[in-house]
DNA sequence: TATTGTTATACTCTATAACTATA
DNA sequence: TATAGTTATAGAGTATAACAATA
């Protein structure tokens, strides 16, 4: 029980309470669930996968990804195509209004995240958020 | 639309996708809502509150910080005081056992996300995530 | 027999609406 | 009439369990 270790635990604790915080407030302004805007920016990066490795990704349950995408392709957001290599398989790929959604999306975040990032913060504390955001992205893929 | 405001939609998609992956896997990890230890610490660090506080706090409504405050009431962990000066409040203030549960609390949150900062982070980066948090603590406080 | 994906169902957390009691 | 809190109910998101199809 070092003292790096006890600061481990207040940075973890505070952590957490801000993150709650924020994500409450996020799903309140945002529309539709975290995890849709972040399949859509998935599969525009990566694109097509199947639905299983996008579920390993997001770390949620290939059921609750069956769902995330049958909600997506509901919307004609996503579509799907069989596996030529492996008939089990389902291809999900970005459709063009997928595409169209990702970027209006990236306008309507300017909803309130953006703007606060944009009001709240100075020119070097955005620069300190840029420089740390890998850091938490790190920490949410860690084993 | 400056380059600045740019930058800022990017941070801020990124953020979003990052927030999301994080709190599934604090929730998976850790039993509780994260609001019920979030309420713990305030109650610790601020004394006795009422519930309306507790609830524009935490950025929930009222009733669903009743609902919170129940339960923590029924796990022994929150006690309820009429408020002397004004008979509609009630105030809420942690118990003994409510304190055993916050120091517990944060040797379990060792759990994974103090061992993934202590793990996966240099120092100089544990540093840098100690300088983010405030920024993050105040974009959760935004108007 | 193992793996991919689906359907059915339940649980958790928070929201809205309607109500009681005190100011 | 306005405010603090409660009860009842619904909704969103994800989980577990059981199943079908392919490997």
């Amino acid at each position: 029980m070092t003292v790096t270790q006890d600061v481990d635990l207040e940075l973890a604790g505070e952590l957490r309470v801000v993150l709650g915080r924020l994500v409450r407030r996020l799903r309140a302004e945002h529309s539709f669930p975290l995890t849709h805007g972040s399949v859509l920016g998935r599969l525009d990066r990566a694109g097509s996968t199947s639905i299983g490795d996008l579920a390993t990704a997001e770390r949620v349950r290939p059921q609750s990804m069956t769902q995330t995408i049958a909600d997506l392709e509901a919307a004609g957001l996503v579509a799907r195509r069989a596996d030529p290599a492996d008939g089990r398989r389902t291809l999900i790929e970005l459709t063009e209004a997928g595409q169209r959604k990702l970027f209006e999306d990236r306008a309507r975040r300017e909803g309130w995240l953006a703007q606060a990032i944009a009001e709240d913060l100075s020119e070097s504390e955005r620069r300190l958020l840029a420089r740390a955001l890998p850091l938490l992205e790190r920490l949410s893929e860690s084993a």
